[in-house]
DNA sequence: TGGAAACATATGAAAAAACATATATACTGG
DNA sequence: CCAGTATATATGTTTTTTCATATGTTTCCA
């Protein structure tokens, strides 16, 4: 993946705000997105789908929810910057944690499977 | 800065390639960094211009010259970012690179004063 | 069992906003 | 004046957003 492609990923406030979340909580379903950053739910699909054809992020249903989580396969050197980012920007991602912790009723993750 | 800024910042190929070529020489003036990245001159000046005005590149003038380095004051986060794309995208600035090297008449840096 | 209702997510299409570019022109110091 | 650099304007392109709607999944009850 070229360097200016991670970063426009990166540029973009919704998509950031996903990739860091997911980044923090491990894995993150649509309607958790939504909630956390409080947007509608079309225009974070839209960014959660052009992440995930980016590669930056993979995929999974488990019955009616799809949990998006961060691509493994992603180069270290960009794994790297993700962490790093959400480590020293703490601030930037507070009130979506807050959102996120105060929403009931959070869909149960079934065991990767198996 | 906010890390969207930032990483707006970064997204564009023109101000990708300054940066990792500033990253990588240290400082280099605007008639260097149109040689090495092949661009029209009034590009990579509006670019430079944006990146000093985000506080990621700081400028000094020499007599007709104008240098440009990574401003120093930037958060340790960022810097890493910049160091360890740097690190780990040797190809994609090969060719900026080379062209730099091949360059004739490269203005003589100054010491930085006094 | 079948079928509707409720919920989660994705997508098509159109409008709005943001961005990058080229050309021409202006500035600045020697 | 000249070389190097910066800026203004107009233009074209990409990106983002929104609304409406489609698809897929689960629940529940006749």
């Amino acid at each position: 993946m070229s360097p200016v492609q991670f970063y426009k990923c990166l540029s973009d406030e919704t998509r950031l705000r996903c990739l860091l979340l997911i980044e923090h909580e491990q894995e993150l379903c649509v309607c958790e997105l939504t909630q956390a950053i409080d947007e509608i739910q079309p225009k974070v699909s839209r960014h959660l789908a052009q992440l995930r054809q980016c590669d930056l992020l993979v995929d999974r249903r488990q019955g009616q929810w799809v949990f998006y989580r961060i691509n493994p396969d992603l180069p270290d050197w960009a794994k790297a910057v993700l962490s790093g980012t959400l480590a020293s920007n703490q601030v930037f991602l507070a009130r979506n944690i807050k959102r996120l912790n105060k929403m009931g009723d959070r869909p149960a993750r079934a065991q990767a499977c198996c």
